[in-house]
DNA sequence: AGGTTCTCTCTTACGTTGTAAGGTAGCTGC
DNA sequence: GCAGCTACCTTACAACGTAAGAGAGAACCT
């Protein structure tokens, strides 16, 4: 009675979701998930190469979900509303799947899907007024807020995976690779890269304590 | 000529990090672990009892260091100066063990450590003129920059562990029993827990927003 | 000193995991 | 009607964490 219909891509990761969602990522092994089909391990093989193939799939479908969930009414709203209403659906996406968070960093590659997610976001904070150099602080203060829960998306020291690729991928990507360009030339020395994590990860600790100094400043003044 | 010297969880735990540090979370495998020391597998099972207590040693092993790194001169500067400094050497240290975040935040329970160590911010932030509310949002905030990487420590969702344990590790983190005492009475209803993620997320996310929106308004202002 | 016990290490073995290799049934196209 | 492709199954293997228990050596008690 399981699963009597054919296979595919599409109904094996929704099954695999289904496992996380319901007993968790350790729970998702491959012949747990093949019974749950009504088939054979090996039989999954023939729609996905590798198991993690199968995890970056049901990444990729999570992205998808919060992607499909954000009101399409771009340049409607001001950037604020906009960007905070996306970061809301995320959130509210990943709380259907609590191990996504978790496995999403735990990938090394960031799902290409994911590119043009920030893509519609630089593409907002940059028709709300936002420099590029601003966008770009913006997105690592952002870090993973942007997918509805506070983490990096990348790791501490790792140097961004944008190098020949990325005149390939612009063309999905435009706002991101016109930030790019603009950031390697204004850092003057392409070999260095185009990202300096150190003075990212200050410049958003700055952000935070400037934030919650003047609210300390503030309540303070009226107390109560 | 590995280890002729007697095994012990320190030196079981220091072999483990430096694995993990060169070859990577994935290379640590207790029989790999045992033969860089000198010795079969289930010796290891003497100085600790499962592989996840390993995990979570290893774990408690890099915030010892962080703790150990942080200058120890509180009340010396003002908080702005202390929090930012310790940050920093949170990330110093996370750059060393670029597995860490990762490993921390799939860790099931918080290594009691790193109590102590939010702790001492609880105390640096009351002491620099933080209210118990904007101390605990100011918490929320920072994430898991605490640690020197952007991440939550908890999962969305989760409703915190802090039960009946929590009187028994009052005298440990008194500053944070304190504020928990504070905050519940303050919300009114002690069945909801003390602790409403939704709204902590959206003042992280506001306190984000106002910076980044100030950042920008001045850059217009002053164009160039 | 001799025996007992405790501590540490090793040997062997089991269940579970991902997956390589190859077999087989049924549909498709000449 | 038969070749070939696709999608499934069977079998098998290496690597993993670790349960069970044997053996060696030190420590302690009488």
């Amino acid at each position: 009675m399981a699963g009597r219909a054919a296979l595919s891509r599409e109904r094996v990761l929704a099954a695999a979701v289904a496992i996380a969602d319901t007993e968790g990522l350790k729970a998702l092994t491959m012949r747990r998930l093949a019974a749950d089909l009504g088939v054979e391990a090996m039989s999954l093989y023939h729609h996905l190469p590798s198991k993690d193939a199968l995890l970056d799939g049901i990444v990729e479908a999570v992205i998808a979900e919060v992607r499909a969930e954000v009101p399409a009414r771009s340049g409607e709203a001001d950037w604020r509303t906009d960007i905070r209403g996306r970061f809301l659906t995320a959130r509210r996406v990943m709380l259907r799947h609590p191990w996504a968070p978790g496995l999403l960093t735990s990938r090394k590659a960031i799902p290409p899907i994911v590119y043009g997610y920030y893509d519609e976001i630089v593409g907002t904070l940059l028709a709300g007024g936002f420099s590029y150099r601003l966008a770009h602080r913006a997105l690592h203060a952002f870090g993973s807020i942007t997918l509805g829960f506070a983490q990096e998306m990348f790791s501490p020291g790792d140097t961004a995976a944008a190098d020949d690729d990325l005149t390939e991928i612009a063309a999905f990507v435009p706002h991101i690779a016109a930030m790019v360009e603009s950031e390697i030339h204004a850092a003057g020395d392409p070999t260095l890269g185009w990202c300096d994590s150190q003075t990212e990860f200050e410049f958003t600790l700055d952000l935070l304590l400037n934030g919650l100094d003047d609210l300390r400043v503030r309540s303070g003044e009226t107390p109560g």
